[in-house]
DNA sequence: TATTAACCCATGATATCCCATATATATGTA
DNA sequence: TACATATATATGGGATATCATGGGTTAATA
């Protein structure tokens, strides 16, 4: 899994370490690294090769006309598998460090099957944002028990 | 995979480089590239032998009168096999050329299993209209399919 | 013979590789 | 606890390879 949050540098060429924490597990599961265009917000998502073959896969499930199956295509057409270097970094493509904003400095978030790059500023929006909100609306219930993640996914 | 999108352009002699990360792809896999016809927008797709043949296979299992059945047999007709020359290029044909209305600008987007080559203004219709959609539907609730998210959930 | 594809080599930009160094984390010892 | 040492991780920079592109020469075709 994805998880901690690590603030790396991003160097003159583009470089940045992807924490070694997720190297490691993309190392153990033999799978490429995938950064892409967040649909949700503005910022890198990485996931799976493995994951992102599943996107793939849903397209062919779907009306290929429909508005789904073209975010799809656009996300895929935005998505770069990644190389990584001796020392485990990465060159982050223009596309998307134009698209999150980034600088010099780069947060790596990560949410478990996947994790986000923000900007420094973007990503203290972000974490004022849900502190914000779990003052407002106390935290959230823990959902634990498989029968009310389907019962959940069933009602969506 | 195919994936990611690239600007390449096209020469006097209409030669386009095939960007180097989707060489790769059909070198690792053994594959010939396929040219065609798009049969839903106004661009060319490429695609590997092996899913082409899919295709053609999926024609022997229709009706053969039917007008599905004449579609693809349209489609395999305006289809053909690229070679590459030493620097990765191929020569687009002018069918396709003309079809696509490419000029000198070629915009390749990878959407997975296959990709699409648009000109640079067709492209960015297609761009805007992707926006457009997510700005106002919000991304998908749920890409992966049910069934898939639920094996998942079982696996945990 | 005219046309066009196939093949060859050249070039600038940029990604990739390699090695050196700094920083951070963990471990051992007093 | 405090400090020293070891290990892993992150970063910097220069050499090399690759990519996209241009152009010329030969081979096929019709």
């Amino acid at each position: 899994m994805f998880l901690s949050t690590s603030h790396n540098k991003i160097d003159l060429k583009c470089r940045v370490s992807i924490p070694a924490s997720y190297r490691l597990k993309l190392e153990k599961e033999g799978e490429q690294l995938i950064l892409f265009k967040s649909l949700r917000f503005k910022c890198i998502e990485g996931t799976t090769s493995n994951r992102m073959q599943r996107y793939i896969d849903a397209i062919d499930e779907l009306d290929a006309l429909s508005d789904e199956a073209f975010i799809l295509r656009m996300m895929m057409a935005d998505s770069f598998e990644m190389k990584f270097d001796s020392g485990g970094r990465v060159i982050i493509p223009e596309i998307l460090i134009n698209f999150a904003q980034l600088n010099d400095k780069a947060v790596f978030m990560g949410i478990g099957e996947s994790f986000y790059i923000w900007s420094p500023s973007e990503y203290q929006n972000q974490y004022n944002h849900s502190q914000k909100v779990l003052k407002e609306k106390g935290p959230p219930k823990l959902i634990l028990s498989k029968k009310k993640i389907l019962k959940d996914i069933n009602n969506d």
